[in-house]
DNA sequence: GTCCAGGGTGGCG
DNA sequence: CGCCACCATGGA
């Protein structure tokens, strides 16, 4: 077990960004037991991530890791990172948040979320993410952590997240037990798999424009508009994404409905989901996918729904 | 008991 | 396009 000390080289609220729906895996891991967004005794919050163990604590401009092994593999770039370097990557601190703040303070809606500051875009593994949000659908956060966690039990004993080849050998049988609302989300993540083990290089979608990549992620089954948007923003470094789920939609349908000359249906139609989308990339460029963030953690928060 | 979570698909008018 | 039904959950 390695341990040491951090300098934070941009804003970060730690405890925020990761329980903020953008990672699953954080939180206190105790024998055949794991709590969501839980903190250790000391204070640390774990995860397992690229096949090591971290733990991490903020006290102000540092923060405190205790992990594993000192190395961090990267299988999408095919690196080995000395810690140091594996916290700037994940963090994506070489973005500057304060460029962002600067443009919330202008927005009228967007200024209200400033007291959050510090919540940054992660940058986590394409193939656990487009898994975990495969598991998303009208599910909570809670359940969501839940099936991450029971998926890598079962594939090793060091909860290691579980590779391509191992869940497209499963049956659907040996994945009931995951809190998934739908029993179609299993087929979807066994044929996703073997999509990948037949070559669908999900990292190379990188090359391709925002629009492309979008288009070949909804092509899968299983996977629409919203998932692939967190796949492309949570995994693929496309900051330019916004998903829209049920919580963006109600602060947007609030707050902008006039700006976007947007009228209220039954449910968000492709049309609505593409004109709200765009507005933000268009005004956002790279900071769309962190505005969208800081929107999502904002209308959360019952206290202040009503605006 | 009810309501709702970071949805997607197929089908119909 | 918009709307609808349907889909093997679990917590508040």
């Amino acid at each position: 077990m390695v341990e040491g000390k951090f300098k934070i080289p941009n804003d970060l609220n730690l405890y925020t960004t990761l329980t903020c729906g953008q990672a699953f895996r954080w939180g206190l891991y105790e024998e055949g037991n794991f709590k969501y967004a839980k903190l250790d005794k000391d204070g640390f919050i774990w995860a397992i991530l690229y096949n090591n163990f971290l733990g991490l604590k903020q006290e102000k401009d540092n923060l405190y890791y205790k992990a594993l092994s000192e190395y961090f593999y990267i299988p999408q770039i095919k690196k080995t990172l000395k810690i140091d370097e594996f916290l700037n990557f994940y963090f994506k601190f070489d973005k500057d948040i304060y460029q962002l703040y600067k443009i919330m303070e202008k927005d009228k809606v967007l200024k209200y979320a400033l007291s959050y500051r510090g919540i940054r875009i992660l940058r986590q593994e394409p193939f656990e993410i487009s898994i975990t949000f495969l598991f998303s659908a009208q599910n909570t956060v809670h359940n969501i952590s839940k099936c991450v966690y029971l998926i890598s039990k079962k594939f090793s004993k060091e909860l290691y997240f579980p590779t391509p080849e191992f869940i497209a050998n499963l049956k659907v049988e040996e994945l009931l037990d995951l809190p998934v609302r739908f029993k179609e989300r299993i087929y979807a993540i066994i044929n996703f798999s073997n999509l990948v083990i037949n070559g669908f290089d999900l990292y190379s979608l990188r090359h391709l424009s925002y629009e492309n990549a979008h288009q070949k992620l909804i092509s899968i089954k299983g996977i629409g508009r919203k998932i692939a948007d967190c796949i492309l923003l949570f995994s693929l470094d496309f900051d330019m994404a916004f998903p829209i789920d049920v919580h963006i939609k109600n602060v947007v349908f609030k707050f902008y409905a006039d700006e976007l000359k947007l009228r209220e249906n039954k449910s968000l139609t492709d049309k609505d989901y593409r004109l709200i989308s765009e507005f933000f990339r268009k005004k956002y460029l790279d900071w769309a996918g962190w505005v969208q963030q800081y929107l999502y953690v904002l209308s959360r928060k019952p206290d202040l729904k009503g605006g």
